[in-house]
Parts: C-alpha cells; structure tokens; sequence
DNA sequence: TATTGTTATACTCTATAACTATA
DNA sequence: TATAGTTATAGAGTATAACAATA
C-alpha cells in the first residue's frame, strides 16, 4: 500500500483504530477471549445487576446482538442468566467466578495494551490526544442539517 | 447510552471514526457518492494509469472486492474500463469528465468536512492531533511477538 | 397492549475458490 | 504455469420482523 490516502483524517481514524483493535486482539488472546467480548464483561460487571436490555443499551447494541454476546460469554462460563424475580421477563446477567477472574486479567492486559499503543508519545502528548479525541468521539458531529434523531450506529 | 466505556481508547478511536464517517457521508450524500468511492476516484486520478489491481492494492482491498467498486462508479459513469494494450489481461480504469468534476467538488467537500470536524480544536491541537493520529495508523502495532508478516485487514 | 428474550431471516461487507482469457 | 478480471459462494456482523412469555 502506498500513501495517496495516508493524510485523509478518515484513513488515519480508521487505521489507527485497526491498529489498536490489532494489538487488543493479540493481547487478549492468551485469555481466549475478544476485545468485544471484554467490553461485555466491563459492562455486566455494573454495581446493580443488568438485564440483557440494559446491557445493549449500555453497549449501543441491538437487543438481538445481545442475544448472541450473552451466549458466547456463557458457552465460555464467564456470565450466566437468571430470570429476574421482580420481571420474569427480564434475563440478570451476571459474572460467574470464572468470568470475574477473566475481567481483571482482560483489563489489566488492556491497560498494557494501551499504554503500549501510546508509548511513543510524551505523556503531555499522550493527555492532549486522549483529550482531543474524547471530544471527537462525543460529538454528535451533525453540522449542517437539522435531522431530528436519528440512531447512531454504536459498537464497543 | 451510558458512559461506562467512553474512556477507553479503543471505544474513542472507534467512535471518533464513526462519527467522521457520518459527516463525511452527510457532505457528499448530495454528490451521490459515498467516501469509499470518493476514495477510489482518488487512487484512480493517479498520474500513470492503474489498472484494477494496482488500484486495489492502493486501497489495501482485494481484487474481487475492486471489481464491485468499479462497477458501481462505472454505474454511476465516473469511471470506465478499457482494455490494456500492453497487457490485454488488464482492465486500465479512468475516471470521465464527470468523474473528474466529482472528484473535485468530492475533495472540496471533504476538506470541508475535516475542517468542520476539526473546528473545535485550536490549530496548534488540530496540527498536533493530526501527527499524533498519522504516528498511530503508520504503526503496525506489533509489540512483544515476533510474527513475521501477517497481512493487515486495510481498508480506504 | 407493551416489553423482554428469542429465533428466523435478510442485508452488508468482504474474502476464498474456481473459471476465463490472456501472458 | 502464472496473472487479471470475474463470478459464485461463504463467512462475519448486525438489523428487522415475528413469536412466546410475561407484564
């Protein structure tokens, strides 16, 4: 690959995320599990107990993804499902034993990885960046037009 | 959605992306074309004429996946397709007059967009954000194994 | 009637395998 | 034999529609 697109902001956004999830994926490997499927983990491992809603709201996921997230997690033991007493519709995911242990390995890999991905910058560098893109991320980025609301497109 | 992992990098690269992909989608939806294709009417401007392969290699895409971008700009009657006379097995594509005009207006559009996406940014941040993200995509992010080359997932 | 989880289905994107024509 | 373009096909990934259980 040559370097005709290498200064177009959407390549780099695009590569640099490649990049990172690349280097997340190696990372985790050893636990056998994926970037995604450690963001699930992050997110189940709430304060108060989520439903399989709640936790594809959290996600930005449709509730039919969910589905198939909370069963890789629990063909792997790392979460299990229990019919919410107070809504028996609801589905409680929660961390299993083995799952917990797999988070806090995950995230510590995680941080390597970052910290890693980040290495070549001076710490002032490295605030500045995470700043900037904090607020790139967060900007709904709708310019011009007025649409109303529509539904963003969300992946962790 | 909440705000549970919107501190990680690899959710901030992620959605910094998507956004960006969205306002540039936004800008040229007018043009009717997508920034793949704007993308690809780029590659294709190139001073010696390419031939689908080369192309496909610039933008980091299989061939197969170059035969389905062709055809939807030759579609469109921004590009067509002819025969090599050096190496008949060769398809050389060339952008027509109106794919030239779609370039340029395409191209005005989108530094429009970088620059709007961009504008909350002092320029110091902006010129600074800009080196840190190039640094960042470039790497191959290989840290502690030694594979020897396993082939990158590119896309434009 | 509305909501939650589920399944079936479809759609997008992209790659692999196989075919053709050329070299 | 190898390469360029093409087609058919398959695999992710994710969404929409419909259904059962529950509210």
């Amino acid at each position: 690959m040559a370097d005709l697109l290498t200064s177009r902001l959407g390549y780099l956004l695009k590569h640099a995320q490649l990049n990172f999830a690349a280097s997340g994926a190696r990372a985790l490997e050893p636990l056998g599990i994926t970037g995604r499927q450690l963001a699930v983990l992050v997110v189940l491992d709430a304060a108060e107990p989520l439903s399989q809603l709640d936790a594809a709201r959290e996600l930005g996921v449709d509730r039919t993804t969910m589905v198939a997230l909370v069963d890789e997690l629990e063909a792997k033991d790392l979460v299990e499902r229990r019919r919410s007493p107070d809504d028996r519709r609801k589905n409680i995911v929660g961390l299993t034993a083995h799952g917990k242990k797999a988070l806090a390995e995950g995230e510590r890999l995680h941080k390597e990885t970052e910290k890693a991905f980040l290495a070549e910058l001076t710490p002032i560098e490295s605030e500045l960046f995470l700043r900037i893109l904090k607020k790139l991320a967060a900007d709904t980025a709708r310019e011009a037009d007025g649409e109303p609301d529509q539904d963003e497109n969300e992946n962790a």
